[in-house]
DNA sequence: TATTAAAATGAGTTATCACTCACTTATTTT
DNA sequence: AAAATAAGTGAGTGATAACTCATTTTAATA
């Protein structure tokens, strides 16, 4: 069975949007790429009619506030960062279609990273928001991490039984996992200096392969 | 060996010049913790008048504008973080201080975590400028990333030669030992939920040690 | 204690920005 | 084509925030 790309979930979106209209989806781009360029506040309304060709009260047309404009960009990667994280795998399919800790690794991780490319701006916003905005951080955490941890975990566990995974606590293992991907990303979304995003990708892999993989010296130190 | 706390730092550089008033290190501690709290931007100057219990006028009375006040808690960030993340490990010990792989993780480690752990705020400070202002990001990076690679090139170098470390390029054994670093801080800086801090901290080190074993399988996939 | 200099004050100024609304232009419906 | 509805406009408004300055308070010095 085909998993649906991520990076078509998206796409879809803002097109079938309804009747959306040319001059609000510019409204839309502008404010994205200037979220992201500037940050939320140092972008006013009015450089966002300007960016978008548009007069300022077309902005506030649809959007009531400029907190509104943002949150209807971000609705939608809310809307299928939770699947695309905790992408559901049924038991029955994890023995095929993972029979090695690397093709584990590797069929999780293109997805999630192509689907992280194709929405660096959308997550340098969610990264600026989730920095201050204590709250909704802890909002939006409730309701994905349980989520992750739920679905990881039950492929995590099922690979520990064939041992094909290192035997160590699941929100460790997670947290190592994510710290990588996360690393990665910060590299996309600041445009560091220097680097080459393909060896990076195929480099992660083979690290995360390798914290997982089960070994001699796997006994966590520290008492 | 104790490592110093930025706040120290930039009150010596104040009482340098002349000598500074209890109302300028109120100003000073009030901005850095309310910017670390709501950010730069959302955080007013009337905020940080009333938080250090002092005239809005007085804290233009030092620093010209609120940007200059802001460069004040930066400056001696940037001027010490330098040589702490680049800690000079001086070729001659090398051999003694850092026999094992594990060791050189653990204590590499332990250093700049306590360094973290002590200046929380000041790096959310960094971080949030480090996100959207991308020209002192590069300056910032230009300064601090070539010596890093520089003195942790040389540690690792070493660690090569004596075949305790895989066999990777440098900046690639780097990128996954501080994606691993920041996740860890990631957890201190947004005080996520459900996290024991000590037990992170030498899982921590498992990892890494894990990470740079050298193995048989350490060839990097892809082309 | 008297004099002088520095520090602090807070009411006031200016500028910016989010947001509104009476009105015009475009589109759809009848 | 006329009427009705929706989309778009931009000058205008109130609020807020950065910043100023004439005056008062505190500290230093003679």
């Amino acid at each position: 069975m085909e998993r649906p790309r991520i990076r078509d979930y998206f796409q879809q979106d803002l097109s079938q949007n309804e009747t959306i209209t040319p001059k609000q989806r510019a409204i839309l781009q502008a404010s994205l790429d200037l979220f992201a360029e500037k940050g939320f506040d140092q972008t006013s309304t009015s450089d966002i009619a300007q960016r978008a060709g548009v007069a300022e009260g077309t902005v506030y047309r649809r959007y009531k506030t400029k907190a509104a404009l943002r949150d209807a960009i971000l609705a939608p990667i809310a809307a299928h960062i939770v699947p695309i994280l905790a992408s559901d795998f049924s038991e029955d399919e994890l023995r095929q279609r993972y029979p090695s800790l690397q093709a584990f690794v590797t069929a999780i991780f293109t997805d999630r990273v192509a689907f992280a490319k194709a929405n660096v701006k959308e997550l340098k916003v969610i990264f600026e928001m989730a920095a201050f905005d204590t709250e909704r951080r802890e909002q939006i955490l409730s309701q994905i991490a349980p989520k992750v941890v739920k679905q990881m975990g039950s492929v995590i566990n099922q690979l520990k039984a064939d041992h094909l995974i290192v035997d160590w606590p699941n929100d460790l293992i997670l947290q190592s996992l994510l710290s990588q991907l996360f690393g990665y990303l910060a590299q996309l979304m600041l445009e560091l200096p220097g680097t080459e995003i393909e060896r990076e990708q195929a480099y992660l892999i083979t690290v995360m392969t390798k914290i997982l993989t089960p070994g001699e010296h796997d006994q966590i130190t520290g008492q």
